[in-house]
DNA sequence: CACTATCAATTAGATACCTAACCATTAGGT
DNA sequence: ACCTAATGGTTAGGTATCTAATTGATAGTG
C-alpha cells in the first residue's frame, strides 16, 4: 500500500531530474519537493518582471484581488487572496506606502476599512497583467493541454486531501 | 497560441473549486496559484507533524540533506537543500542552538566549516521521515499513480522552463 | 440601557526566505 | 615572499508569511 509515501524518503531517478539551479542531481523528486521548488520558480519569474514596476510578490495577490472588485474590506481581501489578516495589513501597508490603495473607513461600520484602489494602482492592471501571462506562458511552453489540466486537477485533489479545507474536516 | 497564458487572468470553473480553506470561489485557478497552495498545504501539514518533535520546516531540509550525507560544509549543504547561504547559516544557527548539528571548522581549509549531526540530531530521522511519509501518503491519496507520476513530470518540465535551471539558460 | 459576545483591524513576535556587502582564508602567479 | 583572485562563511537588512494577544466597534440579551 501507499507506494507514494516511501517516495518521501526515497530518490527516483527521474527525466529531468534536477531540481532547483543550484541543487545537486542528489535532490529528492517527491511531489512535496517539487512543489516547493515550482512554486519557487513561479515566484521568481513573476518576481523578476514586477519589480520592474515597484510591485512586489506580497502586493501582487491583493492587487489581483481589488482588480476583479474594489473597496473590499481587509477581511473579504484576506479571504480572497487566502491569506491571514496580519498578512493583509502588512502587504497594505505597503501599498498604501507606495500610493497604490486607499484605505476609508467604513461609515456605517466603523469597525470596517474599505479598501480602494488608486488611479496608480488601477493603472499597473494593465501592465501586470501581461507579466503573468508571460510566466504562465513560459511555464507550461511545451505541456500538452491535457496533461497541464491533469496536473492542475491532481494539484487540487492534493489541496483537498490535504485537508486545508476546513469543510473536508 | 498559447491558451495557458490566459489561464493566468482569468478564472476557470474547475470540479474541485477551492483552493484553500478560507479563499473563496473566487479563487484563481491558473497553475501558479496552484502550486501556491499546494506548497502551503504541503508545508503546514509537514509542519504541523514535526513541530510536535522541536523542528520547524527550515530546519527540516537540511537534516534531511544531514540524514542522506554527514559532515558536509556549509556551502554543499546549501546547493543540496537548494537554498542560498545566508538561509543555511541562519538555519544551522539554530539547529545548533537545538543540539541537532555541531560546527567543526576544517583543519585542512580553515575557511570551511563541516555540519556533523549529534546524536540527537541523527536519532530523529526515525522519527521524522515516516512524518514526510504520512503527508506525502495523505497528499496522493486516491491518485492514480499515473497521474501522479505525470503529475511530477509536468511540475518539472514547469521549472526547467522557468529557467532556475543556469545550464538551460 | 448596561453587559457580554462577537467582529474587524491591528500589534507583537516568530520563522523562512532572499540580496548585497563584508570578513577571513587559501591559492596562484610573479 | 608578496599580491591579487577566488572561496567559504557571516552580517545586515528586507520581504512574506504565520500565530497569539490587543484594541475598538457593534449587536444581542436580560
Amino acid at each position: 500500500m501507499s507506494e507514494s509515501a516511501a517516495n518521501f524518503g526515497r530518490k527516483i531517478q527521474y527525466a529531468s531530474e534536477r531540481s532547483l539551479g543550484h541543487a545537486s542531481p542528489q535532490s529528492d523528486t517527491s511531489v512535496g519537493y517539487v512543489v516547493r521548488d515550482v512554486h519557487r520558480a513561479f515566484s521568481r519569474s513573476l518576481q523578476a518582471k514586477i519589480a520592474a514596476h515597484g510591485v512586489s510578490m506580497g502586493q501582487w495577490f491583493f492587487l489581483r484581488a481589488l482588480w476583479d472588485e474594489d473597496g473590499l474590506t481587509q477581511r473579504e481581501l484576506s479571504q480572497r487572496v487566502g491569506m491571514m489578516e496580519p498578512t493583509t495589513v502588512t502587504a497594505l501597508n505597503s501599498m498604501e506606502r507606495r500610493g497604490l490603495v486607499e484605505r476609508v473607513r467604513n461609515p456605517h461600520d466603523r469597525r470596517k476599512v474599505n479598501i480602494y484602489l488608486t488611479p496608480k494602482g488601477r493603472g499597473l492592471r494593465d501592465v501586470l497583467l501581461p507579466c503573468a501571462a508571460e510566466v504562465s506562458d513560459l511555464a507550461t511552453r511545451g505541456i500538452a493541454p491535457a496533461d497541464l489540466a491533469l496536473t492542475i486537477d491532481v494539484l487540487h485533489r492534493m489541496i483537498i486531501n490535504l485537508g486545508d479545507n476546513p469543510d473536508t474536516i
